[in-house]
DNA sequence: TAGCACTGATTGTTCAACAAGAATAGACCC
DNA sequence: GGGTCTATTCTTGTTGAACAATCAGTGCTA
């Protein structure tokens, strides 16, 4: 798959492809917050493209959860919802904990948990924040990724994504992930040095904090 | 959500979302089968639209695993190996088992469960495979939508139209569906009668059988 | 102030065109 | 005959312009 979080875009062949993940890295990346119409004439001028080209991209996106479409009044950066944050949980307790589970003892992926973890404590070190946000998610794609499933890997990779919205959107990105950095090295070492039940455990727990940080959040700034 | 395998499309508001659910009505039945190379200029014709609007129906499909999409040489309807297969039945174990074993007693969406029962004892009386297969999904995707996440039926839901079409592409529909529909029903019962946790282990088993069956045609039909 | 028509802007969709890749069919060579 | 190279042809990728349909805002009228 495409590195979608650093820029680089050498094995895209066509216009369209390279766009999706120019997108996406925007959307990632916190410019283009959540709730942002986005104008087809403003984006094509922008990123040089056609109208046409630029709705295909779309498209996409929208599939994938990172922008919502309404029907005549266009497309605007997912923003997501108490409801939808909820949502995103219960997906995220379904799969991941039910991946690590059931994931064999040593995995070759498990190097890119151990390797998310280092970069995420690096990052926190050096208060990049937004960094620390997509080691985190490194971590997390990486244990999905114990269940060797390409679909599960896609389908929750763009649920993580859309998470990722919905700590821009409440802009407490030190506070929601500074506490987690830590726990996802308890997770890892329950996993690797433990075993895989005790880990989903952990997770399990993790999880359930990590939303109710995330829903307090919400709350505080009175979102829907 | 918009009924798929019947033909309605009232509630499309414009043009492009009913082509996606028009093309997927055809995909689903078998028509268009697997590895069928889908022509722009031929089916923009075929359904009156323009190639720039069918291309963005081809966008949704493709995020969908309906279709494939190779660059520069368009797109063909997904034909799943056995590779696929295989892990089409992972998500289904990871997702479908885990709702299950979770799920509420009452969960009021157990009715619609029953009601696929029926029909597909039904349609299985009256020889109808395909309907049959269309009850099966519905049961199916009823199962995850004990979870009460939008997102995971979305993802399953997507899982199951590609699993259809492995189906198709070996054309055992009355062997493949045949043994399955007693057992959907007794999951149902257990879950109904007996306890969640019970009804899992008997999916479980189910889906295990199922997997082997279906690799067993795979197989002998010499299909990667 | 509650409608109501008007206006301006944006999206939905089509069409025609051309560039760029891929497939096909010969031509040629060994 | 088999294998390669090339020219032709077909398909996809992308663009720009155009128009219809819909929405958001404005000011008018009653």
């Amino acid at each position: 798959m495409v590195e979608t979080a650093g820029g680089h875009y050498d094995g895209d062949v066509n216009h369209e492809s390279s766009l999706v993940n120019r997108l996406t890295d925007r959307l990632i990346a916190g410019e283009l917050p959540p709730g942002t119409r986005l104008s087809e004439a403003a984006l094509a001028k922008e990123f040089d493209v056609s109208r046409n080209t630029l709705r295909e991209a779309f498209r996409v996106l929208g599939e994938q959860g990172l922008v919502d479409h309404v029907p005549n009044r266009g497309v605007s950066v997912a923003s997501p919802s108490t409801a939808d944050v909820i949502d995103i949980y219960r997906v995220r307790r379904t799969i991941e904990c039910t991946v690590l589970a059931h994931a064999p003892r040593n995995h070759p992926r498990a190097a890119d948990m151990l390797r998310a973890v280092e970069e995420a404590k690096a990052a926190a070190e050096a208060g990049d924040w937004l960094q620390v946000g997509t080691s985190n998610m490194k971590f997390h794609n990486g244990v999905v990724a114990l269940s060797d499933s390409v679909r599960l890997m896609r389908s929750f990779g763009n649920v993580l994504a859309e998470l990722r919205l919905a700590f821009l959107k409440v802009e407490l990105l030190d506070f929601l992930h500074a506490p987690f950095v830590e726990r996802n090295e308890e997770v890892y070492s329950a996993y690797v040095g433990d075993s895989p039940a005790a880990a989903s455990a952990l997770l399990a727990n993790y999880l359930g904090d990590s939303e109710r940080q995330v829903l307090g959040a919400y709350a505080r700034a009175g979102q829907g």
